[in-house]
RNA sequence: GGGCGAAUAGCUCAGUUGGUCAGAGCGCCUGCCUUACAAGCAGGAGGCCGGGGGUUCGAGCCCCUCUUCGCCCA
């Protein structure tokens, strides 16, 4: 037995050396065929987007997952918990122009994508280094990022794939475009936010005479104007339907005026215009009524000739300009200030517009069931989640758009032909650069062998990192994985249900026609003291990790990032890690007590005969456990943490412990044995409940008191303990709780006279509610009279009374 | 406008299928140096479980409705 423990814990010494000695044993490393051969938890990690924010969002849901990963490492299951990074698309071309202070479009291509790549990889060694300093247990060795050549070979092919089938279509249409960060970019990405804005009362001249009035939010899109409508059941301007109005400033343009029930007629004058492209009905009469298209926006977001005396300048500057012009033509009637719904942007707010352009696509509109169907077949936990990724689907209105006109990502493997045939790579050159190779083959079609034109754009970031699942199988790649189709579990958090939740569950559908994981682990937020959702750019300790860290222990914020059930924001709270540092204080206080008393003891010559306080704490020790396993089993790590934590600290410490110590530190002999016996199985048994939540502490005690006897080089590898194995006495488990009553009496006549707990007393006086309980509480006599330090204790039966004590 | 959560002690939150469920921690008050722990221990005060209806022998728990807050989507 080594030496005594140091009166204090010192985890900033501890918990790194810890962590080195986890990685020097490798103890986590992943055995791809004990897992073929077993049992496979499967874990597909979420790969941070890596745009060099790291903040306590990610130590919140990291964690989450972490615990479950090693939960079922004890319960014996081959863990497969890899690490990974996503780091490649737009956040992280934004991070790297930020770091390197550069513009993607002032730079040759290569020379960017180069400067990405040194940019992420430095950020990726902050997120291992900090992963690392929170104990994760995840496999480095099982690391990949989404820009790794295989990676990039396994999302081409996934594409050319989709392509073959006709799943991906390239068509010019109109879509989502950000003028910000020139760039398409889908549904997902794009939200709604609310902004002033003026609603203008605008007036178009009839053909045939006559004026009409229109409100609009954005006549810079006049000269854009195809068409106007008016409702059918609109009374007013039943006249007008069928005739035609004379566009503003055109020099005379005329428009067809249509009647659709699209049109509202309480909003403004019930009286719209329909341009190229204002919103998404828009869009619908176009198609549908045959418009003309007159695209006036350019890819930066300027107007162009079309827009006529608005050419060159910017969206908000034409607004300007028109209503300035319109007024003096007497066609403006003023306007309203308004806060209305805008969509924008999710990475730079930037309002989208619609713009026509050949893009790729994926096509879901029309497997919208069978994509809900796959959602019935996960386990999402909590459950109330899965609402969200059903009204998703269900609500959605565009393919998925997978083309991105930026520069680094993965390209898409694909040529144009003169001849108009689309040409994709053959498998065995993957993954490939369109822009640096041919396809090495003639047009199927044309037979011609020059002259094609690369695919210039890159994939959708969500096109590779859905493929996560498929990656970890290392799907159709050497050394495939068949079995970890579908994986277990995915843990993330709900902002990307969405995204990153539903296109994974698109891809595995689409490719291997099942769910991409059993399970589905929604995380929620961690909050700032003020209830927003974290960012690092406050600049407090609240946002920051590293800071957090200097300040407080892994297993501390550990223990925060487990203080509330599965999907539940949480404020990142002082209080809260004051909590997990008493916890751990009180964890180390008790085992370097009971560390005293176990030194010479010799589990393995059995418990011997058990006193009654015995079974009654092991009775509850069993219930714990069934709790706690139970807990952990629905995903629900606060359970078990708050179990353990109530068991420990009230049954074992302030009661037991109590309890016991007259007879540990007695005389040897059966009563101490058994004292013995009860508190190493008790306290072994609570260590590895919180070794998932405070892998630290949990495991610098182990190898202190337990590792030589129980073998495993790490309370890591040990089982999680077996309910079963410990006996239930259902009578000494009441029949205790009885006996604590009496406890309580006698604690709470010292505390009310003053007295310590040390105090004697005369005697205790107890009147039992039969005969029965009496006899069976005779059995609890000797501890109690050692813990309430009474010289005798008088029993009595009142019969059909509640149990009472008192003290004489 | 639709969906999903939440409303329980001053604060942060537990309360599994309706019947010892009125709970925990923090904070507060009163004591206690008790042979692990004063970062501790013992005791105490604090709530008609958001409002209103309903079902039931019985409702934080189920149903309806209203109010407030948060998130998601239009």
């Amino acid at each position: 037995m080594s030496d005594p423990l140091p009166k204090r814990y010192d985890p900033k010494e501890a918990e790194p050396r810890l962590q080195r000695q986890w990685q020097e044993t490798s103890i986590y490393r992943f055995s791809a065929a004990r897992a073929a051969a077993g049992e496979c938890y499967s874990i597909d990690t979420p790969p941070p987007t890596v745009s060099g924010m790291i903040h306590m969002g990610h130590i919140f849901s990291y964690v989450q997952a972490e615990v479950i990963a090693r939960y079922h490492r004890m319960r014996g299951e081959e863990v497969f918990y890899p690490f990974c990074f996503d780091d490649n698309g737009l956040p992280s071309e934004r991070f790297t122009e930020r770091e390197k202070g550069v513009r993607a479009r002032d730079l040759p291509r290569e020379e960017f994508v180069r400067l990405c790549l040194e940019a992420t990889s430095e950020a990726e060694r902050g997120f291992r280094d900090l992963w690392t300093r929170m104990g994760f247990s995840c496999d480095w060795d099982e690391i990949y990022t989404t820009i790794d050549p295989w990676v990039q070979r396994l999302s081409q092919r996934s594409f050319i794939e989709l392509a073959r089938s006709g799943r991906a279509y390239r068509k010019s249409m109109p879509s989502l475009w950000c003028t910000e960060c020139h760039t398409g970019v889908a549904q997902a990405e794009s939200e709604d936010e609310e902004v002033p804005s003026v609603f203008y009362d605008l007036e178009f001249e009839l053909a045939g005479g006559g004026r009409i009035p229109i409100a609009t939010t954005r006549p810079e899109l006049i000269p854009a104007c195809v068409a106007v409508f008016a409702n059918p059941e609109d009374p007013r301007w039943k006249g007008i339907v069928g005739k035609r109005a004379v566009v503003p400033l055109s020099g005379g343009r005329e428009v067809p005026i249509h009647a659709d029930s699209r049109v509202d007629i309480e909003k403004g004058s019930g009286v719209v215009m329909c341009c190229t492209f204002g919103d998404t009905t828009d869009i619908d009469w176009w198609e549908e009524y045959g418009l003309e298209q007159r695209i006036i926006i350019d890819r930066t977001g300027r107007m162009n000739e079309l827009a006529g005396f608005l050419e060159g300048l910017g969206t908000g500057e034409a607004r300007k300009r028109i209503a300035e012009r319109l007024r003096e033509e007497g066609l403006l009637h003023g306007g309203r200030d308004i806060v209305h719904t805008v969509n924008v942007h999710e990475r730079c707010h930037t309002p989208l517009e619609y713009l026509v352009q050949p893009q790729w696509f994926i096509r879901v509109l029309d497997i919208k069931e069978e994509l809900l169907e796959r959602g019935r077949q996960i386990a999402w936990h909590p459950d109330y989640f899965r609402a969200r990724f059903e009204h998703w689907v269900e609500n959605l209105r565009w393919d998925w758009s997978i083309s991105r006109q930026r520069y680094y990502g993965v390209p898409f493997p694909v040529w144009y032909c003169r001849c108009g045939e689309t040409i994709l790579a053959a498998e065995d050159r993957l993954p490939v650069d369109p822009l640096a190779y041919g396809p090495g083959s003639a047009c199927p079609r044309c037979g011609a062998t020059d002259g094609f034109e690369p695919e210039a754009d890159v994939l959708d970031t969500w096109a590779t990192s859905s493929m996560t699942p498929l990656i970890n199988a290392k799907w159709r790649e050497e050394g495939e994985r068949r079995h970890m189709i579908p994986m277990t579990v995915r843990p993330q958090a709900h902002d990307i249900i969405r995204t990153w939740a539903f296109y994974s569950i698109v891809k595995s559908h689409l490719h291997e026609g099942t769910v991409p994981w059993r399970h589905l682990m929604v995380s929620g937020h961690a909050l700032n003291p003020s209830r927003e959702k974290m960012s690092k750019s406050k600049g407090n300790v609240a946002g920051d990790p590293l800071a957090a860290l200097e300040l407080y222990s892994a297993d501390e914020l550990r223990y925060w990032a487990c203080s509330s059930k599965l999907g539940t924001d949480v404020v990142f709270s002082e209080e809260i890690l004051g909590l997990g540092r008493r916890l751990v204080t009180k964890i180390w206080n008790a085992t370097r007590f009971a560390s005293g008393h176990l030194a010479d003891f010799d589990p393995s010559s059995g418990p011997g005969k058990l006193l009654a306080f015995d079974r009654w704490l092991l009775s509850r020790l069993h219930a714990l456990v069934e709790r706690a396993t139970k807990g952990m089993d629905d995903y629900d790590y606060f359970t078990c943490l708050k179990e353990t934590e109530t068991f420990f600290w009230s049954c074992l410490c302030d009661n037991y412990l109590e309890i016991a110590k007259r007879r540990l530190y007695g005389e040897p002999g059966p009563g101490r044995n058994a004292a013995r016996h009860t508190l190493r199985a008790t306290l072994y048994c609570c260590l590895r409940l919180f070794a998932p939540i405070l892998p630290h502490i949990t495991e610098e005690l182990y190898l202190h008191l337990f590792h030589e006897r129980e073998g495993k080089p790490s309370i890591h590898l040990c089982p999680w303990p077996d309910a079963s194995a410990i006996p239930v006495d259902e009578e000494a488990m009441r029949l205790g709780d009885l006996a604590l009553q009496i406890i309580e009496e006698a604690r709470r006549h010292k505390s009310e006279s003053n007295l310590s707990m040390a105090a004697p007393l005369q005697a205790l006086e107890v009147a039992c509610p039969s005969e029965a309980d009496m006899k069976g509480l005779l059995e609890f006599e000797e501890d109690l009279l050692g813990v309430t330090r009474a010289a005798e204790i008088r029993w009595i039966v009142s019969p059909g009374e509640p149990l009472t004590a008192t003290v004489r």
